[in-house]
DNA sequence: TATTCCGATAGTGAC
DNA sequence: GTCACTATCGGAATGAG
C-alpha cells in the first residue's frame, strides 16, 4: 500500500488544498468523530470566498467556514440545497466544491471525508469496494450537478436544444417523439489524476472542453486528456494495469498535445493548442 | 575535409557577421584579386558604427565601410596605426575588429582574408602549416594589442603596477631589479570555438575575466571556458584528438558552470555565476 | 500531476 | 556555437496559529 510523498508536509495535522484555502481536519477530526459534533455550520460558500475573507479588514477572530467544512456531519440532512449562490454540496461522506482554478467550463472537486481513505493513493483507496461504491454514488450526483451547470452556461447555444424547443412550441408532437435535447452528462468526465499533487483524495468532475483562462501549462491539459486521467468507472484497477506505472504516466504527460475533439496534433505548442481549444469551444457549445 | 553547415545561407555571395553588419566579399572578391583593387578605403571604424550608419536618416547611396573592409590590400602598408579611435587593424592577411558583443573586458576577432581558408572549419584551415603560421603571427600581434587595451582599462587598479611605480618613484633601484608590473598578455586567451556559429573563420582574442553585459547565456560562457575553446597554440590537432568530436563538445557546453578563476561550481545557475564573475573581476583587476 | 515566480532552455527568424 | 524574440520547461517557495 503506497503512501503519497511528503505526507508530513501536506497532511499533519491538516490537509490543505493550496490556494483553495480549505483546511480539512483529519487527525484531530478523527478523534472527535466519537464525540458529538458541535456547531455544524450550515453556511454555503465557494472556496474562493475564503480568500476574500482573508482580505477583509476585520481582524476580529472570525470563524473560517472552510476549516469547519469537512467535519463529519450527522446523517440527518443527507443533501444540501445548492442554491444560486453555490453549486457546492456537503453530504455525510463527501464535500463538493468548485475548483478554484477550473481547467474547463465546469470543474468541480469531490472530496471524501473518510479519514481512513483520504491520504491513500486513489488506487489504494478505491481498492475498498465499499468506499468505491460510496464515492461512485457521490460522484454520480456531482456529475449531474455539473451537467446542469454546463447546460445553464452553454445550453442557450445548443442547436439540439433549439430544435427540441421549436418542436415543442409547435405542440402536436408527443413528448417522447420530440427531438432529444443535448445530453450534457455526456460532456462531463469523472476521474482522478494518476499522480495527484495534493495528497487529499480528490475526484475531478470536469467538462470536456478544456477551455479556461486557468489552463496555463502543459500538464494542466495532459493530466485531463491522456490516460493520466483515470475515470472513476475504471476502478478498481487490475493488478497488472499499466496505469499503475509511474513511468507510463510520466510518458503520458510528455506526449505531444492532441486536441480532445478533432484529434489534431500540436507537438509541444501549448499556446497554439490553446487557441485551437477556443475555436473548438465555439463549435462544441453549439452542438 | 569538412564543410560547415548551411554554407549557402551564410557564404554566398558574401559572408555576414550577423549583427556586426560586416559584409566580407569572398567569391566576387576572389575574382577581383587579380585586378587592381579600386578605392581601398583607409577609414577606421569599429563595427558598431555600421549600425549607427544604418540608422542614419540619409537614404542616399553611401559606401558601407565594412563592405569594403575585407578587400585584399596590396602588401604596401603591412600594419595600420591603431589610434585611440579604434584598436582595429588591417593587414595583408587579416582584419582585426572589436567583437560587437564582447564577452569579456577585451574581446577582439581576427578575420583572415584568405578565401581558400575562410569557409573551412578551423581544424581544416589550420591543417595548412603555412596558413597556421601566418595566423599565429597575426594573432600574436593582436594579443599584444588586446593586452595593451586591457592594461589601459584595468591597469590603474593593479597592485603589481602600483608596487613597481612606487619603487620607480623612489629612484635608486636599477631598472632590472624593479618589481615587475603586471603581465597582461597572460590574461589574454587566443583561440577558436569548436563549433563556430559563423562560417567565416574567426579567431577570438579575449581577456579571461568573462565580465560583460553581453554575456547573456550558458554557451557564451561555456564556449570560452571549457575545452570547447581551442587555443590556437594547440593546432594542428592530432588525428585522434577528442576535440574533433561533436559529441564531446556538446558535452562541454552542457557541463556545469565552473568559475574560471576559483573553480567554484554553479550547476546551471547562470545568473549566480554572473554575479560571482562580477565579484571575481573586482579582485582580478587589482592583481 | 495545487499555484506562482523566476530563470534556464529551446526554436525561429534575421537578409 | 552570431543576436533577439518568444515560448516552453524547470525548480523552489508558498499561510500562520
Ligand atoms: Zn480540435
Ligand atoms: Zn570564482
Amino acid at each position: 500500500m503506497r503512501r503519497l510523498k511528503n505526507p508530513v508536509t501536506y497532511c499533519l495535522p491538516k490537509i490543505r488544498f493550496f490556494h483553495h484555502f480549505i483546511s480539512i481536519p483529519i487527525n484531530k477530526n478523527y478523534l472527535k468523530m466519537a464525540q458529538p459534533s458541535k456547531d455544524p455550520t450550515t453556511d454555503f460558500a465557494d472556496s474562493s470566498s475564503s480568500t476574500k475573507a482573508n482580505n477583509d479588514a476585520t481582524t476580529t477572530p472570525q470563524k473560517n467556514a472552510f476549516t469547519e467544512l469537512m467535519k463529519p456531519k450527522p446523517p440527518s440532512p443527507p443533501k444540501k440545497d445548492h442554491s444560486q449562490r453555490s453549486t457546492h454540496t456537503k453530504t455525510e461522506n463527501a464535500v463538493l466544491i468548485k475548483d478554484l482554478y477550473p481547467k474547463a467550463t465546469v470543474h468541480l472537486l469531490l472530496l471524501p471525508r473518510s479519514p481512513t481513505h483520504n491520504l491513500l493513493h486513489p488506487h489504494d483507496a478505491f481498492a475498498d469496494p465499499q468506499f468505491l461504491s460510496m464515492i461512485r454514488e457521490e460522484a454520480s450526483s456531482a456529475a449531474k450537478l455539473a451537467a446542469a451547470e454546463l447546460s445553464r452556461i452553454i445550453g442557450p447555444f445548443s442547436k439540439s436544444n433549439k430544435a427540441r424547443d421549436e418542436a415543442m412550441d409547435l405542440g402536436q408532437i408527443p413528448y417522447d417523439k420530440l427531438p432529444p435535447g443535448r445530453d450534457y452528462l455526456k460532456e462531463i468526465k469523472v476521474g482522478i489524476h494518476a499522480h495527484p499533487s495534493m495528497d487529499h483524495l480528490h475526484v475531478h468532475i470536469i467538462s470536456r472542453d478544456m477551455r479556461s483562462e486557468k489552463l496555463k501549462g502543459r500538464n494542466h491539459y495532459q493530466s485531463f486528456c491522456t490516460p493520466f486521467f483515470i475515470e472513476l468507472e475504471h476502478y478498481p484497477l487490475d493488478e497488472n494495469d499499466q496505469r499503475r506505472s509511474s513511468r507510463y504516466h510520466n510518458g503520458n504527460l510528455r506526449k505531444d498535445f492532441v486536441c480532445w475533439r478533432c484529434g489534431k496534433e500540436f507537438g509541444n505548442k501549448f499556446s497554439v493548442l490553446k487557441k485551437h481549444l477556443e475555436e473548438e469551444f465555439e463549435e462544441w457549445k453549439n452542438e
